[in-house]
DNA sequence: CTTTCTTTGTTTAGTAACTGAAGAATCCTC
DNA sequence: GAGGATTCTTCAGTTACTAAACAAAGAAAG
C-alpha cells in the first residue's frame, strides 16, 4: 500500500452520494475533507454520478482566495420511490423523489376482508394511478417500499405485490420506516444517533445508531411499548405488568376516554363498545381535538399519557445515549403539541451527560409511508455493506474435525 | 467490475483473522464461504497470517470426498495484551494472550491519595512485573487497556501510562470493556447481538449489536443505572425518581442491609456510618455471603434487587432485541447466583418474540480487566472502518455559498 | 493590464487488492 | 492405480484507488 492508512469504503460511490444527500450542498474539497479520498478519485466519482443525472452542479461558493468551488446537489428529480404504508384500517401511497418529498399522494380505505389476491390487485392499480398522476417514467423509478407494525406477516404479500408492479418490493415495519424517512430526508440532521418514537394505533421506535438502522437479529429492536414503568402495574397482554402501552398507550387512552361518559359525549367518540382497531386511531384523533378545544379531561388524559411516555424515552435515550429523539406517527401528529412539552421537560434537562433534542416530525401523519419510500432510495443508492456470515451458519459446511 | 457485487472489506486481513477467532477452527474453504472472497485471495491472505505467526494450520477434517480441509486456528500465544481495571479502591492487572485468556493476573489496592505521576510510576512498575512474571518478551505486547467507570477523567492519565509504559494505551469505560471480553474470548458464541450487564459499585451495561460495539456519541450508552422503574419511586442524585439504581443497586442493597442491625452483625459489615465507595462492594460481597450461608434476610434484599434488575434487564432486551444477556462484574460474581434465576425467569420466558438466553460470565470478578485486553486485541487486530467525518464539522470548512 | 499567488479541479502513471481460471496436490472409491 | 472429487496455489488481468503534475479560475498587488 503506498498512501495512509487506506479505508476502502463499502462503496465509493455510495458512500460519496449518501454525503452529497446528507449535506444538502458540498463541493468536491467538501467531499476530499468528509471521505479522506483524494481529489483526484472524488473528480472522477462526481463525473459518474453527473453521468448518471443523480447530481447536479448548482453554482458556486464565494471565494477563499483562489478558485471558487463548484457546488454539489442531489438532483432530486432523477429517481423517484413509492412508499405504501398498511395502517389497520387505511392504505396510504406515497411517492417521492430522491431528497425524500413527497411528489404524490393517495390514501384509501384499508382492505377488509378481502382475500389477498385481490387486494394485490387493487393496489398494483392504485401504484399505477400515483404514479400516473404526475407523470413519472416507469423506469426512473427505483422500487416500492411496503411497511406495516408487523411485516413479517407481509412477506408473500410483497412478493406478490413486486409481481404485479414490476417494482422491486422491500418491506419494514413503520416505525423503522419512520426513523429512516427522518434521517433520509434531513430532519435529523447529520447528527445520526436518535429515535423515532411512532405513535399510531401502538407505540413503538425507530432506531438508527451512528447512521445505521437497527433492526435487531429478529426484527424487533424498538420496541418501546413494553418498556417497564410500574413493577405492580396493570397487567400486559404480553404477560408482564406495567408496560408502556397499557399505562400510556393510545388504546389505554382511547379506553380511559370511552369509560368517561361526558368526554366520550363531548369528544365525539366513535367507538362506543366496539375495542376493534380502526376506531382507536380515529378515537384518538378526536380527544387530542378535543384537548386543543380545551376539554380539560381530554387533555389530562394525553398528560397523563405524555409523562409516561416522557420517562420511557428517557429511559431508552440513557440507554442508547440518544442525540435527538423525534415524535411522529399518525397520533404524535395530532397530540404532538401535547406531547412534546412533557417530553421536552423530561429529556431536554441534563439526563446524564447531554441533554437530548426533541423535535415533532414535520410529516408525522405520513412518516411511515415516506420512510418506506426512503428505505427504497436507501437500499438502492446506498447498499450497505454486506455482512459477514456468522460461523455458526457455517458449522454445518464444515466437516466433522480431525485433528492432525 | 467483472464479478459479482464487490465487497470491499475494511481490511480484508483482519476480517479473515477475526473469522478465526470467532470460529475458533475453520478451514480456507469455511473463510472463502464466509467470507465471499475467492480461494485464490483467502490463500494468500493466509499464508500472511502464518508468516506473521498469527495463525496456524493445526490438523486435518474429515474428507468429504476429495482432499482433506487444512484447518486454521489463532496461535494464542503468538502476541498478548495487558488490560487494567481501575476501580474505586482496587487495581487489576491482566495479561491475556490473543485468545482473551488470562496468563498472568496481579491486583493490588488502590492508589488512594497520591499524586497522579507517583500513580503512574507505580502501575508501569507494576505492569513490568507482570509481564515478567511469565517472561514474555516485550515486543510481543500489543497494547494496553485501561478501564474504569468514567473514562474520560483517564485521558491525560492514559497518556503518561504510555509514555511510562512504553505500550499504546487505549481507554473505556468498564461496562463496555466487560462485554468486548465476553466477545472476544466467545462467551457469548457469534450470536453478537447481546449486553452485557455489568455491577460492581454500580450497575451499567456494555452493549455490542450486530458485532459492532455500541458506546453512544458521547460515550455514555448502556446507562441502564438510571432506567426508571416507578415514577413515583425514591429521589436520585440523577434528579429522577425511581431509577433502577436507588432502587436495586449494590449501593442500595448495602444500605438496606446496613439500616437492619441484625443483618449487619451476621454479615459483618464494614461500613458502619461510612458512605465511602470501597466498603459498598467489601460489604455487598458480604451480604451475598451471608445470604449464600442461609440468611434469610440477606437472601431477601438480593432477591428484591433481582427482582428489579430483571425487569430492568426486560425492557433492555426488548428495545434492542437481544440474543444473550451476560452478567459480569465483581458483585455478580459473589450473587449471580441469586440473580441469575430471577432473570433467567424473567428474559427466558416468551419476552415478545423470542427468549433471551441469559448466562453468568465465568470470568465476572476479573471482567473488566479481561476485556480491557481484549479491546487492545480488537483495535490492534481488527481496525475498524474509519468512520466518516459528519457533515456539520464540515460546515466550517465550506465558504459561504453563492449561488449561481 | 500584467504578474504572482492561492485554491480548485482534472489527468495520468503507478500500485495494492482483488477476481477468474487453470493447474497442482491430496484424498477417496472402485 | 485409474478416475473423480475436493482443496489449495499460481498467475495474468481488472478495478479502484493514490500521488503528483498540470490546468483553470479567481484574488491581490504593482
Amino acid at each position: 500500500m503506498s498512501g495512509p492508512a487506506r479505508v476502502t469504503h463499502a462503496s465509493t460511490r455510495a458512500a460519496v452520494l449518501d454525503l452529497i444527500r446528507a449535506a444538502g450542498m458540498i463541493s468536491r474539497v467538501g467531499l476530499v475533507n468528509a471521505t479522506g479520498l483524494t481529489g483526484g478519485t472524488i473528480s472522477t466519482v462526481v463525473r459518474g454520478l453527473i453521468d448518471e443525472g443523480l447530481v447536479a452542479e448548482t453554482g458556486h461558493a464565494e471565494s477563499t482566495g483562489g478558485k471558487r468551488r463548484v457546488m454539489l446537489q442531489l438532483n432530486h428529480f432523477a429517481r423517484y420511490a413509492v412508499g405504501v404504508h398498511l395502517d389497520d384500517a387505511r392504505i396510504t401511497y406515497v411517492l417521492t423523489n430522491l431528497g425524500g418529498a413527497v411528489v404524490a399522494r393517495i390514501s384509501r380505505a384499508g382492505s377488509g376482508p378481502d382475500e389477498p389476491a385481490a387486494v394485490v390487485g387493487r393496489m398494483a392499480g392504485e401504484v399505477d394511478a400515483l404514479i400516473d398522476s404526475v407523470g413519472v417514467e416507469r423506469d426512473r423509478i427505483l422500487g416500492l417500499g411496503l411497511v406495516a407494525a408487523r411485516p413479517p406477516a407481509l412477506a408473500e404479500f410483497g412478493a406478490a405485490l413486486e409481481r404485479a408492479t414490476g417494482l422491486p418490493v422491500v418491506l419494514d415495519n413503520d416505525a423503522t420506516a419512520a426513523a429512516i424517512g427522518e434521517h433520509w430526508s434531513g430532519g435529523v440532521g447529520a447528527t445520526s444517533t436518535f429515535a423515532a418514537l411512532y405513535m399510531g394505533t401502538g407505540l413503538g421506535a425507530g432506531v438508527v445508531l451512528g447512521g445505521t438502522t437497527h433492526r435487531g437479529p429478529s426484527g424487533h429492536a424498538g420496541e418501546i411499548g413494553h418498556t417497564c414503568l410500574d413493577l405492580d402495574g396493570p397487567q400486559c397482554p404480553c404477560g408482564a405488568r406495567g408496560c408502556l402501552e397499557v399505562l400510556a398507550g393510545p388504546g389505554a387512552v382511547v379506553a380511559r376516554a370511552r369509560a368517561d361518559r361526558a368526554l366520550s359525549r363531548a369528544a365525539g367518540l366513535v367507538g362506543g363498545r366496539t375495542r376493534a382497531a380502526a376506531p382507536v386511531a380515529a378515537d384518538f384523533a378526536a380527544i387530542s381535538r378535543a384537548a386543543r378545544r380545551g376539554n380539560a379531561r381530554a387533555l389530562a388524559l394525553l398528560e397523563r399519557s405524555a409523562r409516561y411516555v416522557a420517562v420511557a424515552a428517557r429511559s431508552l435515550a440513557n440507554v442508547l445515549d440518544l442525540e435527538v429523539l423525534v415524535l411522529t406517527g399518525p397520533s404524535f401528529a395530532v397530540a404532538g403539541s401535547v406531547y412534546l412539552p412533557v417530553l421536552r421537560a423530561e429529556l431536554e434537562g441534563a439526563v446524564i451527560a447531554h441533554p437530548v433534542s426533541v423535535r415533532l416530525s414535520p410529516s408525522a401523519a405520513s412518516a411511515s409511508a415516506i420512510g418506506a419510500a426512503a428505505i427504497v432510495l436507501q437500499s438502492e443508492l446506498v447498499p450497505r455493506q454486506q455482512a459477514l456470515r456468522l460461523p455458526e451458519d457455517l458449522a454445518a459446511d464444515e466437516p466433522p474435525v480431525f485433528v492432525r
